[in-house]
DNA sequence: CCGTATCCCCGAGGATACTG
DNA sequence: CAGTATCCTCGGGGATACGG
């Protein structure tokens, strides 16, 4: 039960890991990609469907995943522009761990929130 | 990798969500799982494990994990007090999904850097 | 050994106003 | 419509010193 993968892959946590840990799962990125998954938006789709964002956040969050390869960005030069976002292929390929991740905080959610009652109890 | 369902699970990432995804992946939580998967360990184990982090930041990460029920703290009331580190069970359903996401991490991060570097030249 | 307590800095990101 | 440009706040987290 211990150790059910000993040999385990050994999994380090280095500076570029991180990096591209915090670019990708930072606080609007998945509620963007959660969109776009759905299908491609514009700008002020995006905003409306997360209404809590600003525009600041959510164009730098669009750069930084676009930078990323993530997110394309494609500019229809119509009259006053239309701006219109994708998801990439590999932007398809991140669906799948952070789905896992989402499942696991669903799954787990109520026995997180009884753990910190305990805490906070023991706390005072 | 089935699965690929489109109508998926319309993961909605709430404040609850995000909140809990930033206790649990944050800056340091992602090095302190990992070296508490392996075993259990003291608290300057641990710094000497992961020699970038400050004790104040130690700190912090391990009582939010402790909070959130990721791990334990086993205090030994010897001479100068040992205390001990462990995962907790519900710790260790973290690692699946965390797994995923740095082998995606691992796999990608070549394309990523290209990304980037085209990103970055088309800039100026 | 295992922390708390302070001070301090710096950058994410909100609010608001303006532009092509 | 799709952004830029400023200003400003707030909190994470490093450095350092002290305590049980």
């Amino acid at each position: 039960m211990r150790d059910t993968a000993p040999r385990a892959a050994e999994l380090r946590i280095d500076a570029p890991h991180r990096e591209l840990l915090d670019q990708v799962l930072d606080k609007w990125s998945l509620s963007v990609l959660n969109e776009l998954c759905e299908h491609p938006c514009r700008f002020n789709e995006l905003r409306r469907a997360i209404p809590a964002v600003t525009q600041k956040s959510l164009t730098a969050t669009l750069r930084r995943l676009e930078r990323n390869g993530i997110v394309e960005r494609h500019v229809v030069a119509t009259r006053p522009v239309a701006v219109e976002y994708r998801i990439t292929r590999l932007g398809k390929t991140l669906r799948a761990p952070i789905d896992a991740l989402l499942e696991w905080a669903d799954a787990h959610m109520p026995q997180i929130e009884h753990a910190r009652t305990l805490f906070d109890a023991e706390i005072e």
